[in-house]
DNA sequence: CTAAACTTTGCAATGGCATTGCACTCCTTA
DNA sequence: TAAGGAGTGCAATGCCATTGCAAAGTTTAG
């Protein structure tokens, strides 16, 4: 298991340090995206700079992605092993607004419409509010 | 033109304050959707706070919709006369990540994939970065 | 092995934006 | 004409993202 996560640093060149190995296995363990705040709730005892800025890391090196969901706190997910973050990798999420969750919803990949002439289009965000399967 | 202003508001069951009519002008003026730190910087003697409650009134009586771009700043756009909010008025929008206006990509509606087993989709909202037409 | 150089972390700001309380003004109505 | 209600301005407040700085930890050259 640890391995699993280590393996995923490296993959990445990013070094394995305490928190980010505590950080990733977090974020594989629930398998949604997580905020800031939900992150630093579920350690007690680490500083939220410090994991906003291994997120931060994380994103830089195609660990993570962040999803604005229009619930005000960004939220954190984790890329697949091969995600480099383009248009093609970009998925929809999908945000309850019973349980309040975000989840990627890799399997649905987006659709990227014609756009008018002269618009080009470099990364999508889509995002759908509804109820999820276990708060039906 | 006035007289359209005025119409506008009159549909809705909006009272025409001199605020209403001077910002939903402007947001018909532009045709882009605008923050409440553009709209404000359009006015100058204008109190934030009061455009603030202006658009929540608009939101509210579905004269404007409100757009997350992920800018940091909410904007805000005019609905079409018929227009109710609902997950078929959805619309893409587009932000030019060059001059950072936002625009309703209202002939470009949204196609709403088929979600998991158990999601059910309430409202959307499909971002997409790029470059703009004038920006090309 | 040791010291310098670099990286990571913790703590305490800072800054931006959304939102609200309160008092004042303005308008409508009995 | 006075009372009630709606709209406005100003000044807070709150939340979240982000950063400066110094301490702690890690790596590397000598
Ligand atoms: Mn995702
Ligand atoms: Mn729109
Ligand atoms: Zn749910
Ligand atoms: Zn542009």
């Amino acid at each position: 298991m640890k391995d699993v996560i280590e393996n995923k640093l490296k993959l990445r060149s990013v070094k394995p340090t305490a928190m980010r190995l505590l950080v990733l296995q977090c974020l594989m363990e629930q398998n949604r995206a997580l905020s800031l705040n939900e992150l630093e709730a579920l350690f007690e005892n680490a500083d939220k700079s410090t994991i906003f800025r291994t997120l931060k890391t994380f994103q830089e090196n195609y660990l993570v992605h962040r999803i604005n969901d229009g619930s005000g706190a960004i939220k954190y997910a984790l890329c697949d092993d091969d995600c480099i973050c383009s248009l093609e990798d970009n998925h929809i999420h999908f945000l309850c607004t019973k349980c309040e969750k975000t989840y990627c919803l890799k399997d649905t990949p987006i659709t990227t419409p014609n756009l008018p002439n002269g618009f080009r289009a470099n990364f999508a965000n889509y995002l759908i509010e509804g109820i999820c399967s276990t708060c039906t």
